[in-house]
DNA sequence: CCGAATTGGGAAAGCGTTATCCGTCTCCTG
DNA sequence: CAGGAGACGGATAACGCTTTCCCAATTCGG
């Protein structure tokens, strides 16, 4: 089926001969240039194109222009759903801007970041999107500013999506907000007595959230008990492990448990299920995120719903609007709570 | 913070002028050329390199080259876990190859992955692989294999994952052999009466799982009623109506049901829960694909899995090994049974 | 020691485009 | 009907890089 296996593409030269024109007529024709090419001329020449099956070289395109025509996408891990989503919004808003997206994963690591920042500066792309928290060592984080310093310097624009800590544009989900309307939505609820998961103090997320949570309580007079704070890993291991020192430390008279992200508030529910606790009988649970197994798990989760898609669109959107005034600024994307039966109304 | 908003990117020239040797020496020194390059010159050129921060412009080279070193991947939908574990697979598998991915969307629309394939095509890809069902109408799917050849007549390489319907090497899954497998595993836990569900009579990854199944539960003299078989839509809705449709047309023996795909199953689950049907109790639940969504539904479900990442890096390594031989080659990958809570002994 | 390989730097010819510049031709104005 | 102004096609010079090809300087065999 596959006949000669080897022939070179068609160029914009062979498609010039083929039409009887020449090649600045081709290129006029084929791409809207401000010049306008008379229609029988252009006919000719898409008629030509098509015969051959032209299809214009990109990478010789950028190489005249002088620009490419592609975005970078730099992600911690594409089979995470939370990035997956991210890419999901990037990819959806460049194809609008009909740009291409390049896209690679770091693994989580800062040295392979840096490493990757440094060749997709290579594509010159228009901008280059950095998601996914670096668990950096100084050194490689000034290198990484440096590098993307160094792209931004030469024409390049810089988005980072959820990381306030470098100094560039950002698109941030706002947090404190989201975690201070769940506690309202709550109290609302009936709840009254509280206790929380959260992940390691130097995770800004983390902290946000939960000093959302605990102000939005504190509205109401209500405060956490300091000895009804676990904290562990930011996965749902660490939310299993959490809950089984709450379970252990004792939660009596507390009526719900808020995780701060919703893996961990789904490992909190294995824990206290295998404990013994009925969930959301003896006790409810909240997360955050709205991961799309929250709607799945029985009993289904409240959480606060994080626009992810969104957070990739805007990325890009950013980074346009950016470009007259290149200045660090920062888009905060809000988010919904969402009620599910994991904290029905009492 | 953001210095010098532009000026351009240093070139290969300026390197060349700062360290002092010509562009040819510069070039060979900064890429594995055959040619080899005294080392007191390659360390000039190297340290020009550094002090001007130069990146080579991967455009560039690939128009010099006549090659670039991308792959284009084409799926549906990159936000759902089946695509983004692929993709997955594929980045990795292309950055061990020194290979960039660049990625688009179809959103399930043939005519826009028509689109996509002519723009992608642009790019001079070293491969394309293409994920994702198409619900095509045969015109668009002629000129989607037209589009195709053309690109592998040029020099181009084309790796379908998952379909085996167009003519172009492919890598598939084994549904047969793992729903065979499943069966053979359920009737061991000793479950005797069945019921399925299925999909679109069209959709051969639906009906691959069906026949393994019957085939399997065959082998121990098993079969499944006509009337124990319900079809509908490959989502979770479609399987949450294929329950309830078991359930009113009455299932009443059958101690396990299967579903060909985790979304269906846990669709199915919630069917059964809410006409009064305990999981597993009164009846077991299995799916297949193994999503990671199953391990964190409850109770948690007996699948199949399904090696996504793994469909993506044999993807890459498809298209290279293909490179002496063009054939239209088949990989098939195996799965492996997983029992979970769902289906417990009995 | 002399001529023949061998080594390795530099000039320059591409690669497939776009963009600048130069004409020619037509059209409008007075 | 002269003359200036648009239109618009065609050469051709970039763009940033790789890769011949050429040639001077070494090394080496006899």
């Amino acid at each position: 089926m596959n006949s000669r296996p080897s022939a070179s593409p068609a160029t914009l030269q062979d498609v010039a001969r083929e039409a009887g024109v020449s090649l600045a007529t081709a290129s006029r024709s084929l791409n809207g240039s401000v010049r306008k090419v008379h229609d029988d001329y252009r006919q000719r020449v898409l008629e030509a194109a098509a015969r051959l099956n032209y299809s214009p070289n990109l990478s010789a395109q950028a190489v005249a222009k002088g620009a490419s025509s592609t975005v970078a996408l730099l992600v911690s891990d594409i089979a995470d759903p939370y990035f997956s989503s991210i890419a999901a919004g990037v990819i959806r808003a460049a194809e609008a801007k009909g740009l291409i997206v390049t896209m690679a994963a770091t693994a989580r690591s800062s040295v392979r970041e840096l490493e990757l920042v440094r060749a997709l500066r290579g594509q010159r792309p228009q901008v280059i999107i950095l998601t996914g928290s670096r668990l950096e060592g100084p050194p490689a984080h000034d290198a990484l500013v440096a590098e993307l310093q160094a792209f931004i310097n030469t024409g390049g624009r810089v988005v980072l999506i959820s990381q306030r800590e470098l100094p560039f544009s950002t698109v941030v989900v706002d947090n404190y907000l989201g975690a201070r309307a769940l506690a309202n939505s709550l109290v609302e609820q009936g709840y009254r007595r509280f206790a929380a998961i959260g992940g390691a103090r130097a995770l800004m997320t983390s902290t946000d959230r939960l000093s959302g949570f605990a102000d939005g309580l504190a509205e109401h007079g209500i405060a956490i008990h300091p000895n009804h704070v676990a904290r562990a890993e930011f996965t749902r291991d660490g939310g299993y492990t959490a809950g089984q020192h709450l379970l252990a430390t004792g939660i009596t008279g507390v009526q719900l448990v808020f995780a701060v992200n919703d893996v961990m508030a789904i490992g909190a529910m294995s824990a206290f299920r295998d404990g013994g606790l009925a969930v959301p009988e003896s006790i409810a649970v909240a997360g955050f995120d709205d991961i799309s197994t929250a709607r799945d798990v029985t009993p289904a989760l409240t959480t606060v719903r994080v626009p992810l898609e969104e957070l990739g669109s805007r990325a890009v959107e950013l980074a346009f609007s950016e470009s007259d005034s290149p200045a660090n600024d920062v888009v905060t994307v809000g988010t919904t709570v969402v009620l599910r039966e994991s904290s029905p109304a009492i």
